[in-house]
DNA sequence: ACATTAACTATGT
DNA sequence: ACATAGTTAATGT
């Protein structure tokens, strides 16, 4: 096993987690040296043919696409745990951006070898399998809202989203968050105007639902937070209540939800 | 560069 | 008429 794979922080809540020793020691021979990304750089840019699909290991990244008239959608944010890259276009080129919003290090596995090593280990597949379709859920709980939901609501869907899937700081409060992103990005997010974020924002303040500061969130209302995401939120972040990979993989994510609801109804 | 505020405009209820 | 959100511009940090 590589070293760096020993210390990895997502070795539990991760893909590798499903992996066995020997199959741990197979992908640290395909995977490539860790990279490291400064906050603002970018893991890949639309239009690049890239080999690579990537784990993220710590720090969080934003996924978006740019528009002709110069505004930017993104799609959904990358943190420790999760994987980006898989996403080609027919000519083999990224279809997203992939930009580090705090220092990233990210661990590449070449695509192709990844492909292949999973035909011999479908419980790694199933896993990832799982994972994604997960993500894939919270994205769209965020992106099936820009049509109908108002701004207050928008905004309330993506913080509770964001702190669902935040792994929980030791010592810190269920209420308070490292949140390190822009309202810039928030607006990015949500298809709204920075401006209307900064309104948007300064009223939930205002109503003693939240207050966002310097890349933290304190959470002072989770009930009216969530009524507003339209979310059985619990402030129990996902990892707290992440099943054992051993469990069959179509149960883990039910209770991901159910537990998270069950916490605070 | 990002956050805040105000004044104004467009649109939908 | 009112609420919501975009635009523009000025100012602050």
């Amino acid at each position: 096993m590589r070293p760096e794979c020993q210390s990895c922080p997502v070795r539990r809540d991760g893909l590798c987690a499903s992996a066995s020793d020997a199959q741990l020691q197979a992908l640290g021979t395909i995977k490539h040296p860790l990279w490291h990304v400064p906050a603002g750089g970018c893991v890949f840019a639309e239009g690049d043919g890239s080999e690579m699909v990537f784990i993220i290991r710590r720090g969080w990244a934003a996924v978006s696409v740019f528009h002709e008239n110069g505004r930017r959608q993104v799609l959904r944010f990358a943190m420790p745990g999760s994987m980006v890259g898989f996403e080609t276009t027919a000519d083999g080129c990224m279809p997203c951006t992939v930009e580090a919003l705090t220092d990233l290090t990210a661990c590449p596995i070449p695509r192709q070898s990844l492909m292949r090593f999973c035909q011999t280990a479908p419980e790694l597949t199933l896993r990832m399998w799982s994972l994604l379709a997960a993500e894939t859920i919270s994205d769209w709980r965020l992106l099936g809202g820009l049509g109908t939901c108002t701004a207050t609501e928008r905004i309330a869907r993506l913080l509770v989203a964001l702190c669902q899937r935040q792994p929980r700081e030791a010592g810190a409060g269920v209420d308070e968050f490292a949140l390190p992103i822009s309202q810039t990005v928030i607006a990015d997010a949500t298809g709204l105007t920075s401006v209307h974020v900064c309104r948007t924002l300064k009223e939930m303040r205002a109503a003693r639902l939240l207050s966002f500061a310097k890349g933290r969130l304190r959470v002072m209302d989770w009930q009216r937070l969530a009524g507003l995401a339209e979310m059985t939120a619990a402030p129990a972040p996902c990892s707290a209540v992440l099943p054992s990979p051993t469990l069959q993989p179509d149960r883990w994510r039910e209770g991901v939800w159910r537990n998270a609801s069950t916490q605070i109804q």
